[in-house]
DNA sequence: GCGCAACTGCGAACGAGTCGCAAGAGCCAA
DNA sequence: TTGGCTCTTGCGACTCGTTCGCAGTTGCGC
């Protein structure tokens, strides 16, 4: 188990049952969540919580290296446990499946913006969004039948 | 120069004021802008077009390829006139330079989604985060003196 | 236990983006 | 040239994730 509290408290950080809540929520998620999907847990339990407070802790979370938060584009972001190695997340846009893969993959990248662009790369945000293969089977057997896919 | 109006007509699209000027605008910033940005500078030749028109028009001329959309971390989707090949973005977090890499970079990344995740990749948005090669320096020189970076 | 700064809840505000609707205007055909 | 059909526009209201200010509450060092 994270020491969570022990970092908060040896910042300096009042130890607070939301706080306390929040940090339990995320970490027994195991996966990604929303701010809003934090904030329903935890209510199960303290039903006055906040979204604010949500917010607050969760960027709070963050700031200690805590947890680690993913915005994809255009919607919520979403927040997980830091998790060891750095990892991106590739997203089924049919069922919003979230998978992960290693930061390693990105050396090339790495490589080209340091050595050919001076550039000192801070971090790498990647998403990457298509079908997963379940979606996918689903996705042929219907286009397979209709192809009306065209706006006006 | 992009034939925007042939491609509009050929598509059955009317040639408005509007569009004209608003793919003039994005033709001319050549760089990355924001829909607000588009709108401001739409504004000083005809000030009554509304945003959402400007919306509208980037949502057609991104579904016509003739301009791309990037949208990163939680900030505005910017827009730029449809660059040859598929290109991602590294971004100054110091003066908002923005910089460009090829998508070949990535191929490690295909790879590996495609074959070990039977995953259908559509996009993939790639955005690094960093220092420019000038910021850089000016961090350096400022770095050694002060380092009262903490917030509580 | 006391007191005070840190924290919370609340509600209002934010900013990007979207939508429905009625008025306006391309474009084609006559 | 003139209809006039339909695509477009402007407008205003709305959404949704997130942030903020403030007044009231509470953790925690004393
Ligand atoms: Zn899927
Ligand atoms: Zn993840
Ligand atoms: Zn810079
Ligand atoms: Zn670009």
């Amino acid at each position: 188990m994270h020491h969570a509290r022990a970092t908060l408290r040896e910042q300096g950080y009042r130890l607070t049952p939301q706080r306390n809540l929040i940090w339990e929520v995320l970490r027994d998620a195991g996966r990604h969540v929303t701010a809003e999907e934090v904030a329903a847990e935890v209510r199960r339990t303290l039903p006055d919580v906040n979204v604010s407070t949500v917010y607050r802790t969760l960027e709070l979370l963050v700031s200690l290296d805590l947890v680690v938060e993913t915005r994809l584009e255009g919607v919520a972001s979403y927040y997980e446990v830091s998790p060891e190695p750095t990892h991106h997340h590739f997203v089924c846009t049919q069922c919003g499946m979230v998978g992960h893969f290693g930061d390693g993959l990105l050396a090339p990248v790495h490589d080209e913006l340091t050595r050919r662009h001076g550039f000192a790369v801070g971090q790498i945000q990647v998403t990457a969004l298509g079908l997963c293969r379940a979606c996918r089977v689903v996705e042929d057997a219907v286009g397979a039948a209709a192809d009306t896919g065209r706006q006006a």
